[in-house]
DNA sequence: AAAGTGAAAGATTGAACCGG
DNA sequence: CCGGTTCAATCTTTCACTTT
């Protein structure tokens, strides 16, 4: 079987990368087992599992002789924008995030909203919104490190269920990583499809960014898990870093949506 | 082009089940 | 009975695709 090269890769535009990956991967024969919604999977991940530890370390080549961005000082800045980033887009978006009384009134999307309860409507909304966008955010900052490859940002296409691919350490082998939250993010119900997913590549773990959330709702005998620190160590951040600033950015959030109370829209 | 539809993905909660 | 694990149901947004 043809393989390709991390040296064909490197060079590419994204959009080239995932139009030559695609290529290579339309000819693996996936095995008859596996579940037919992740025979693309299964597929690119064969395509790029012979690749990543060279593409990897050629990151890491190349960030070492420009200045780590793994250097604290570097680090910090670089986590630091990307999460004023993200907090300056949502803060934008909070104003499309109210609904008018009008339009609540006539279908309510949940209990709150058919009683009128502007604040719990407003702060549901917000705050739900708010949980499911961080999730990005987390592949985001964890592509900062030159130890991690992002299928999306990096290659142009998604592995499903897969976030990040990362080189532990600089070292060893690449290994498929599914990002959330918290601990307890993932349910019982959605934990079979996680597996399944996670179960296709060789070296696999499943991560939460954060220590909170209880306990653990995701088990397997195959699939290591991590979280907090651990993980984050594994890409080469530094975890208390990160929550001072994700503590920074949910804090301005909230007061640029206390202040969003106080001072009423502007009617365009 | 605009509007509607449905699947996918992320989060959260409540309840059942099971071994000690 | 308790704690941990697993199931089930629900909520919300986004995005691709279809229909109008």
């Amino acid at each position: 079987m043809q393989i390709v090269k991390a040296t064909q890769l490197i060079p590419l535009s994204i959009a080239a990368r995932s139009q030559l990956i695609e290529e290579y991967a339309s000819l693996v024969t996936v095995p008859t087992d596996i579940n037919s919604e992740l025979h693309r999977a299964y597929q690119i991940s064969a395509t790029l599992t012979p690749v990543l530890s060279d593409f990897i370390q050629h990151q890491i080549q190349k960030d070492i002789s420009q200045g780590s961005v793994l250097e604290r000082n570097r680090q910090s800045t670089a986590i630091a924008t990307e999460c004023e980033q993200f907090a300056n887009r949502f803060i934008d978006s909070m104003p499309t995030l109210v609904r008018s009384p009008a339009e609540m009134e006539s279908s309510p999307r949940n209990l709150y909203e058919m009683c009128g309860a502007a604040v719990f409507v407003e702060s549901n909304s917000i705050s739900r919104n708010l949980s499911t966008t961080m999730g990005d955010l987390w592949e985001i900052i964890a592509n900062i490190s030159p130890y991690t490859v992002s299928p999306e940002r990096d290659f142009g296409l998604k592995i499903t269920g897969i976030d990040s691919i990362i080189l532990c350490g600089g070292k060893g082998e690449p290994v498929f990583a599914q990002i959330k939250t918290q601990r307890n993010t993932l349910t019982g119900s959605q934990a079979p499809r996680s597996k399944r997913e996670l179960e296709l590549h060789q070296h696999r773990i499943f991560a939460a960014a954060f220590c909170t959330g209880g306990g653990w709702t995701f088990s397997s005998t195959s699939i290591p898990r991590v979280c907090g620190a651990e993980f984050w160590t594994m890409v080469g951040l530094e975890y208390e870093l990160l929550k001072f600033h994700v503590k920074q950015m949910i804090l301005k959030i909230q007061s640029a949506y206390v202040s969003l109370q106080q001072e009423p829209p502007i009617l365009k």
